[in-house]
DNA sequence: GCCGTTTTCGGCCCGACTGTTTTCAGTCG
């Protein structure tokens, strides 16, 4: 089994970090974690692109050397210069450096005078209070990583999306409460959407910043002041949860808002082109010597640099400054572009309202029309139907459409895809439905190739519409099933079936590299909720982002289609 | 180690804060 691009990019990092404590070539080292990056952010396998002949060395930040260590990876699953330095260097002082505050150098100046090799042996000469006797460490030191090592012993995952939005609303309402504050954004990941959000990034316009800082470190909710200055502070709330907070001036706001948006990446792209152009970029503003050339709004900051807006959305460095400048930036998928929802259950099995209560909710959303997909016979564990309750409610639906005007619901299932990958109904009895969302439920732990057979064999049932959340991924709780999603996205391709991009924050699944890599390939993508109450189908704007974050335009998104036009493409 | 509007060598993103230092290195984002 060839390792697989996060394996790759963990590698990577590992080496740099090494030797980084070993006291390498800081570029070398750069260019190790940038190489990790761009192998991170890939759609596709490293291990594919290469099995296709694919040149590596063409990818950003990856020449000749790094396209050869990938390959040595991918073709023996080790990488020798690796094995060398952890040869030279414990390899304890990699997971050392994931304490914040400790980098390579004082990593390396703690074995070097005490020999701590490990997060342990840390952590016992932090509790023996033998740090602060090292040259360049204190008390104040030693204190910090005792805290740090607790907080990473207890440390959570990364927030859903939407449970970092359950933070920020009430404490952004503090914010642009206080006295002085004009403006106040959440930046970050959380303004990119991505799917989870490891802190927030607050970005305030205000006269006063020592004032703001003050105030924001007594918000009810602070456990800890990590640090305050007069333009930036950073808390742990109660929650554990990490909030930086910066103060810029009005003049300077889209320069920061840009800044701290990120991603990283994008950003330090974006400077190179400012350095290029003799100019120097930072969340002050882009500046031509010490004059301030652009700075108060992104959109200058962007124009100044020769380029249209970009979205948050896309500001991941996957190749969106190179479409900016070539004015092939994609025209995102709005939520007002849905049309309809296509997934979504009812009292027919695990929801929670009825098939009348679910339509009007939607209707109340502008939407044109609505899936029914309650789960089949098979998800006993989810109240699955029979057959004779999916034909009752086939006849249920006909009814209620007979008293509904310019709104539409269509009769649909959940219909699981068994282990040898039939479908879980009958044909004669899913032919009667307008399309079907199909769906593993079960099985998760077959292997690679007997999973996307499975898969693709389901799709050769000309009942097959769209496949249901495609990895079965649970964010924070399950890892995705292993399937060769490539193989199956050109099968879907083939026998005009669709692909599921799931909106529930826990899913989101597919992620946003496989929705560029559909979009690619002309593969269109139904945007679903999976709603189980009638608020479940607010989720869609989840959805919308992560489609965005793939380059998703309206027309690649199945559902932003009137139903006439839906029915027609969902043909086969 | 990568790369080219400074183009095959000589650069490589930039500033705030902390803790320790007494003028700044290290770390982080």
């Amino acid at each position: 089994m060839p390792l697989h691009n996060a394996e790759i990019a963990d590698r990577l990092n590992r080496l740099a970090a090494l030797l980084e404590i070993e006291g390498a070539n800081r570029f070398r080292v750069r260019a190790y974690r940038n190489a990790a990056g761009t192998v991170a952010g890939l759609p596709r396998d490293a291990a594919a692109m290469l099995a296709d002949g694919e040149d590596l060395s063409e990818l950003p930040g990856i020449g000749e050397d790094l396209a050869g260590k990938i390959a040595e990876m991918v073709e023996t699953g080790s990488l020798q210069a690796l094995d060398e330095v952890e040869a030279r260097v414990p390899p304890g002082l990699f997971e050392m450096t994931r304490v914040p505050g400790l980098g390579a150098r004082k990593v390396k100046a703690l074995y070097d005078a005490l020999g701590l090799d490990s997060l342990d042996a840390l952590r016992e000469a932090a509790d023996r209070g033998r740090i602060r006797q090292v040259p360049g460490f204190g008390a104040k030191s030693e204190a910090n990583i005792r805290r740090e090592l607790d907080r990473l012993e207890g440390e959570g995952d990364r927030l859903r999306l939407i449970d970092a939005e359950h933070i920020a609303e009430p404490l952004m309402a503090h914010i642009r409460d206080l006295d002085g504050v004009s403006r106040a954004t959440v930046a970050g990941s959380y303004r990119r959407r991505k799917e989870t959000v490891g802190d927030l990034d607050i970005l305030v316009v205000a006269e006063d910043g020592d004032a703001v800082t003050q105030a924001f470190t007594a918000y009810e909710e602070v456990a800890q002041i990590v640090g305050r200055g007069a333009t930036r502070a950073t808390v742990v709330l109660r929650s554990g949860f990490s909030v930086d907070l910066r103060v810029v001036a009005p003049e300077s706001h889209g320069a920061a808002l840009h800044y701290f948006t990120g991603a990283k990446s994008h950003n330090i792209a974006l400077r190179r082109r400012a350095v290029a152009r003799g100019w120097k970029l930072n969340e002050y503003g882009l500046f031509d010597g010490d004059t301030r050339i652009a700075g108060r709004t992104e959109e200058e900051v962007y124009g100044k640099l020769g380029l249209p807006f970009i979205p948050p959305l896309l500001r991941e460095n996957r190749g969106e400054i190179a479409a900016a400048d070539e004015g092939r930036l994609p025209s995102l998928a709005e939520l007002s572009d849905i049309r309809g929802d296509l997934h979504c259950h009812t009292t027919a099995s695990d929801g929670k309202f009825g098939i009348r209560e679910m339509a009007e909710a939607a209707r109340a959303l502008g939407y044109g029309y609505l899936g029914i997909t309650d789960h089949s016979r098979s998800q006993t564990v989810a109240g699955g139907m029979s057959t004779d309750d999916l034909a009752a409610q086939i006849d249920e639906i006909d009814a209620l459409n007979a008293e509904f005007a310019g709104f539409r619901v269509l009769k649909s299932c959940e219909v699981d895809i068994l282990e040898d990958g039939q479908l879980d109904f009958p044909d004669d009895l899913l032919a009667r439905l307008d399309y079907t969302v199909c769906s593993v439920h079960g099985r998760f732990d077959l292997s690679r190739e007997t999973q996307t057979e499975r898969v693709i064999r389901a799709m050769d049932n000309p009942n097959f519409t769209i496949l249901g959340h495609p990895t079965g991924r649970l964010i924070n709780r399950r890892a995705p099933f292993d399937i060769d999603l490539d193989r199956v996205m050109r099968a879907a391709a083939d026998r005009g079936c669709f692909l599921e991009l799931n909106a529930q924050p826990s899913r989101l699944d597919l992620d946003d590299a496989r929705c560029k890599m559909a979009r690619d390939m002309g593969l269109k993508i139904a945007v679903s909720t999976d709603a189980h109450t009638t608020d479940g189908l607010e989720m869609m704007r989840f959805g919308v982002a992560q489609a965005g974050r793939g380059w998703l335009e309206a027309d690649d998104i199945l559902n932003t289609r009137p139903v006439a036009a839906l029915l027609e493409a969902m043909a086969r």
